[in-house]
DNA sequence: AATAAAATCAAACAAAGTGTTCGGTAACGA
DNA sequence: TCGTTACCGAACACTTTGTTTGATTTTATT
């Protein structure tokens, strides 16, 4: 990829998420963007059709590395439930982008549904060895919007309890078995 | 108030929900609402100085009723939360503005906002009660999240189960004592 | 029924944002 | 070095916004 594309496109994300961190995503314009980047008009609408694709590949870009399925360096397995809860504190943790920022701007509600997307498929893994007599899709529903909200509460307390000790924490609560 | 005043406000809020369950709060255009309402620019704008106030004014206006401490018809006492519970999910399924439409529409996570802001102050009602080692903010935040994701995918569904049930399996599967 | 008050309307407006196109300039990779 | 590619800035027609104007109903009251 040509370098001056890495660097256009690296300065959008930046400009964008500077500015979704002093407003809401829908009163944010493309002119404003652009003058925060510093690119030309025309430069950012070869890079980005509209305002939401570039919010989706902003969002790709910053729950890849969170989902990606890679050899743990923190946790040894996560193949049980609350290693790979751990897990993905753990890299929501070291994000080099700053997460918490955006979950917790005034628009966090829409990085929340890409975010829970994910956590779809990844507690879809383990829904099986769940023993309970409500259906599965309520229990996912369930899961994954009381996992997402403490997400967003452990990022507001500065995430003071370890990765492990929180994710002990949401089975603990959680009837799941 | 004059009944012209209230006519125009009904037409509004109609409009507005009209066009909230075909596309996205941020894409429908206050031009829209104003032609779909069939009202005059300049009276538009002496109702709602903006967008966003038109929104506040219908969620209001949508949870009011739903939220108000009146003798409940249906559930004879709702001191406990169980009660209330029901009682809730009672009066979100005889709302008479349709209330899935908008909870599941694409915009859904905003009105989800305002209905949680309500959730909070009935649960912290109910919090002191519940034993357990979790911070109160962090339970707060899991009952409100978990019991918001339950009424969407209860409306989703189509109110399938009752409210009596409903609210039992929410409680059934928190492990609040 | 007459009247004063108030709400509505259409039209016009400047200002700001959108998305596209253009040719010129500069940086890249080979 | 050289062809390719990405960037820029300017201009464009177009839409949306929020406000103002003055004429036209509709309302509540007497």
């Amino acid at each position: 990829m040509d370098r001056r594309q890495l660097k256009t496109r690296k300065a959008i994300f930046k400009a964008f998420r500077n500015l979704l961190e002093k407003k809401r995503y829908d009163r944010i314009t493309v002119q404003e963007i652009i003058d925060e980047a510093d690119v030309g008009r025309s430069t950012f609408y070869s890079h980005f059709e509209t305002k939401d694709l570039l919010l989706n590949a902003m969002c790709e870009d910053m729950f890849y590395h969170i989902f990606e399925n890679d050899p743990c360096p923190y946790v040894g397995k996560d193949h049980d439930l609350e290693g790979e809860l751990s897990h993905t504190l753990w890299h929501i943790r070291d994000s080099k982008t700053d997460l918490s920022g955006i979950l917790l701007s005034d628009s966090g509600e829409l990085f929340m549904q890409y975010f829970k997307e994910h956590l779809y498929t990844m507690f879809e893994h383990h829904i099986e060895s769940f023993k309970t007599d409500v259906p599965k899709d309520f229990l996912l529903n369930h899961l994954v919007g009381s996992f997402a909200e403490m997400v967003k509460w452990w990022l507001k307390e500065n995430m003071k309890t370890s990765p492990e000790a929180t994710a002990k924490y949401f089975i603990e609560l959680t009837k799941i078995n």
